[in-house]
DNA sequence: AATATAAACGTGCTCGTGCACATTTTTTTA
DNA sequence: TAAAAAAATGTGCACGAGCACGTTTATATT
């Protein structure tokens, strides 16, 4: 490891200037300028963050924009808790993370929130995005972010946007998966039905897509789509039961799968319906438990968030190069696998 | 955060003392001791890593014990990609790993490896141990683990040693999702079959027991064992095929599975087997991918390696509590989900 | 009691970086 | 050309912990 010190000896200048050539403070000659940073290639020189962060006085702030953690079936608890433990992790860096909450429903509630992050004072060193409300997130939010902002995009993505990563999921491929285990879970003729309880979401969209298109071609198994639109959880569901005498199997395309197995288990209904959800919320976690829920998907929301958060750190402290996209596997659950995770 | 120069303030002594006191490096009363480590405990003392590995001249040892990478099918590659991951991000804390690999099936191999683990003359600051030979390492090598060198295990476990964390693996569970598996894999009558590749493991034998428990009450399905046991591999396979005509699933409680695949592919076996087996080593990534096997079962040696190191770190160089037993979850991988893993 | 010895405690330097301030060199202005 | 202003460069301290060494007390020895 070089250090500065023999930086400014090889430049035949001061620690002072090599310093002040790094961080691009001024007041040097040009002449000096091509000096230092032709030894700082030729060494290859690294910043030892260790001494770095022992000294720093001021904190690296990034900011976090996401919905409020209850919404989505406390979904959004979850990247939460993976933020939180990267926060945790990098405090001794002097990192310091803010949180910008916001009702991901209410356009008025996301443009307040992001106003806040914009008219900050302190500035931000940089931001996590969960664009969930992913038109106005291209169109407004991205073009008002100061150039010297890096962000990084998790759960959700925003093409063609100078984000320097996106952590996410394949949903396409997590749908067919889904597909691939309601097929082993049915072995007669009967009814499948999907059931959206998320209005206009993309990885919503891709689930749905690519688990009706996996059963395309299986003359067995009818898919029917349904929607809570203009009507309440509770008539959908009762329309599900008794418009499908042959239902054999729920596919739930997001973390409401709990709020399923509930009104079976209030209604007492016994018919043997197969159910496959998304995500490890309590509630989902206690139905797989018990076997009304056969399995859930998982594409480990709280290491997306940490894995946000770490990527920044590493981009903006450590200047590392990141990877465009980090995608997250895909995890199965079922009630033999749950203890543990 | 308190530093020391305020705890020598509170205690009315000096940071020398201070520091002689949490190193327990002697030469103070017992009187200031008692005032020193009440002061301590009152604010909860955590000492700041960053300053420390700035000064520290010599390096944190950690030496782990494991067998040679390429055994077990490759499967000893794996938990060597964590612990050389932790390695790395470790190394600014100036902690340096020392590997000593065993050919686990040769005893006097085993006890030359931990002739020189014990030998070592610059002293180990603490041991990651995968205690593949698990009678002879509960027998002699715990016993003489010096006193002040701790410990920790992964991959498998002695019972009552004073090991501070074991991180493992539940291999009952991990036989009954295999169950499971298989059950939703095979809907007519038939043969499964057991392929035994490994001696003497007693992971081995919990997830048999599991998975055949699994299959007592099941009528349908008859479960068959076979070892390679003084026979050869091909052998072995000719015999599974042969003997069973209604053979409808294998499973593999190693890592062996992409040999079996292997034979199927090279011996053009056109009937259909499904496939069960365990970890993802190049082979059984590449049979998963094309259809050959069904599932893996994966217990992420990798992550047991990683925490394997950071456990060790956590209780030596930052003095935290670890967990006594740390057991990872078990991932279930498809065709469908493999990718990015 | 005077000296020797050991136990107890304090001080100062080190690690590599960031930053404020001091100093030197160059350029501008009167 | 001397003085003032600006630009360029150098220096010293801080961060918190570890450790060597120096200094002060307490105990043992003559």
């Amino acid at each position: 490891m070089v250090t500065i010190k023999e930086i400014a000896e090889l430049a035949n200048v001061s620690r002072g200037t090599v310093d002040r050539v790094i961080h691009e403070r001024g007041n040097y000659s040009e002449a000096t300028e091509k000096k230092v940073r032709e030894v700082l290639k030729k060494v290859d020189y690294k910043p030892n963050i260790i001494a770095r962060s022992l000294v720093l006085k001021k904190h690296i702030t990034f900011g976090v924009f996401l919905p409020e953690p209850h919404q989505d079936e406390k979904y959004w608890e979850l990247p939460e808790q993976g933020i939180k433990k990267a926060e945790k992790e990098l405090e001794m860096y002097k990192v310091k993370i803010v949180y910008f909450h916001c009702n991901k429903n209410s356009k008025v509630s996301f443009k307040k929130c992001f106003d806040k992050i914009l008219k900050k004072k302190s500035k931000l060193d940089g931001l996590l995005i969960a664009p969930a409300m992913l038109e106005f997130t291209r169109k407004e939010f991205i073009k008002k972010i100061p150039d010297e902002i890096p962000y990084v995009f998790f759960d959700s993505y925003v093409p063609n946007s100078k984000c320097i990563s996106y952590i996410g999921q394949n949903s396409v491929q997590s749908g067919s998966l889904s597909a691939k285990l309601m097929k082993l879970l049915i072995r007669e003729q009967g009814t499948v039905s999907i059931i959206r309880m998320v209005p206009k979401d993309y990885h919503i969209d891709d689930r749905i897509k690519s688990f009706s298109a996996s059963f395309k071609k299986n003359k067995k198994i009818k898919i029917k789509v349904y929607e809570i639109n203009g009507t309440t959880f509770n008539k959908l569901l009762k329309n599900v039961f008794d418009e499908n005498p042959d239902l054999k199997g729920i596919f739930v395309p997001s973390a409401g799968a709990g709020r399923i197995a509930e009104y079976i288990k209030s209604k007492k209904i016994k018919r043997n319906v197969r159910i496959i959800g998304y995500d490890l919320t309590t509630r989902n976690k206690s139905f797989l438990s018990k076997g009304t829920i056969d399995f859930l998907l998982s594409q480990r929301p709280e290491i997306q968030g940490y894995e946000g958060i770490m990527t920044l750190f590493r981009h903006v402290v450590l200047k590392e190069k990141v990877k465009k996209e980090q995608i997250i596997p895909i995890d199965i659950l079922t009630k033999e696998n749950l203890k543990n995770y």
